[in-house]
DNA sequence: GCACTGTTATAGTTATTATATAACAGTAGT
DNA sequence: ACTACTGTTATATAATAACTATAACAGTGC
């Protein structure tokens, strides 16, 4: 398990906890049943608060990442499989989508190039 | 120029009055030289504060996206052609593209699922 | 001059994020 | 039961971001 802080991230600590986690467990870096580090410890290998990491678990566990039980260390959740609700989980990720793309436009990243980029991007191993 | 704001929406409304203008601008509902309501127009329309409305045509300006000179309505600014760090650019999309992948994975949204909603995304009029 | 435009300044409110301490509560091994 | 770990709850505090409210300043164009 190797979570670090960006202090260059805009995003606060909290939300690149989730976004780490989120990313080893699509990679596979972390498989189902796979322990993560306690609350109070991995506040203290990143000199954070434990309120801060435990945010962060909190809302792994309320999005079926992670599961999270008193007492008991967190471990990685079984992988989804298909969306509770199909229809939001694809409006979401359109408007994300379309996020994107404009964002890349206004980067100067004509479509062909954006292309190539979610070739890459989705070519890396376990992404599907 | 239709902006509106979404109180589901989590981001700010200075970000989504600055998402929708860009993505009007990509889409080509806005054209360059087309010109943009007063900041008390819109914060009048929108009721909210002028400053929200500043905040958001500032930072448009700053990217680029509009032009805007003291006395005068703030006008679309001509297309981007070419990023002025490519290498920056890249980097910043391919970021966005691996948690938009990890997003996917963890709404149960499979790797050729995602490759459709892709496709119906980039296959918008004005896209590239 | 007048009516519009964006800009700056100042101040106050609210929500978010992160911190610090302390105590409570469940689990597991001894 | 004791101990040492685990997550959880409760308060309190501080810093920052976001938004609002007023007022005044400054440029543009008729």
């Amino acid at each position: 398990m190797l979570i670090s802080i960006n202090e260059d991230d805009a995003r606060p600590i909290y939300q690149q906890i989730i976004a780490q986690v989120k990313e080893q467990v699509r990679t596979g870096a972390l498989e189902p049943s796979d322990l993560l580090p306690s609350v109070r410890e991995l506040a203290r290998s990143l000199e954070i608060n434990l309120h801060t990491v435990r945010n962060a678990y909190q809302r792994l566990g309320e999005q079926g990442v992670i599961r999270v039980r008193l007492g008991q260390r967190a471990r990685v959740a079984e992988p989804p499989t298909s969306p509770a609700n199909r229809a939001e989980a694809e409006a979401r990720l359109t408007q994300r989508l379309r996020d994107l793309a404009t964002e890349a436009y206004h980067l100067g990243v004509s479509r062909e190039e954006l292309l190539g980029l979610i070739d890459d991007a989705l070519g890396e191993s376990g992404g599907g």
